[in-house]
DNA sequence: CCCATGATTGTTCGG
DNA sequence: CCGAACAATCATGGG
């Protein structure tokens, strides 16, 4: 007992690599800590639902996310990386090979993410911890590549000057 | 045959 | 501060 409460001063797995006391930028190191804090309200908001609305106004039944096929922006975007996956993504990676192994009978993504929503709460925060870390290295890395594409964006990005090189393939 | 949807939570940015 | 939206995955269904 009485470990998690003291666990606070660990509880930066996503930022802070060590060391380095200089400022980064402050900016960041704002949004760090809103950031964890965010997540827990985050979740209470999101199962309390909204107050208005007590008709059936839900707005789901339409196009909710266009990401996937939507080729308008995902052409010159299609460079751009998208969002690094979560923790709790990550997690799904593993807990979805142990899930199809005890549970092979199991088709789909929607009955193992039941699941893995249940474990995750279940998880204690050092274990997750070990995901948030992964997820926060990646996100290092998406904002590295976010720098990199628009760069290259400001660059080159004439694509369509060019034709007969990327025409066989 | 192909596209869209569904479910899970986390992260992220804008107003 | 709150909210809305998008991240992967894959089976299944509708047109």
């Amino acid at each position: 007992m009485a470990k998690k409460a003291s666990k606070s001063k660990n509880s930066r797995p996503s930022s802070a690599p060590s060391g380095s006391s200089k400022a980064v930028s402050t900016v960041s190191d704002r949004r760090m800590v809103l950031r964890i804090r965010s997540s827990e309200r985050m979740s209470r908001s999101r199962r309390l639902n909204v107050v208005s609305v007590d008709k059936e106004k839900k707005p789901k039944a339409v196009m909710k996310r266009k990401g996937r096929s939507n080729k308008k922006s995902a052409k010159l975007d299609a460079k751009m990386p998208k969002k690094p996956p979560t923790a709790f993504f990550y997690f799904l990676e593993d807990f979805r090979k142990d899930f199809q192994v005890q549970n092979p009978d199991v088709k789909s993504m929607r009955d193992i993410g039941k699941a893995c929503g249940e474990k995750w709460k279940t998880m204690t925060y050092e274990e997750k911890v070990k995901y948030y870390d992964i997820a926060t290295e990646k996100r290092a890395d998406f904002d590295r590549a976010m720098a990199e594409y628009m760069k290259r964006k400001e660059s080159g990005e004439d694509e369509d000057t060019e034709t007969d090189t990327e025409f066989d393939e």
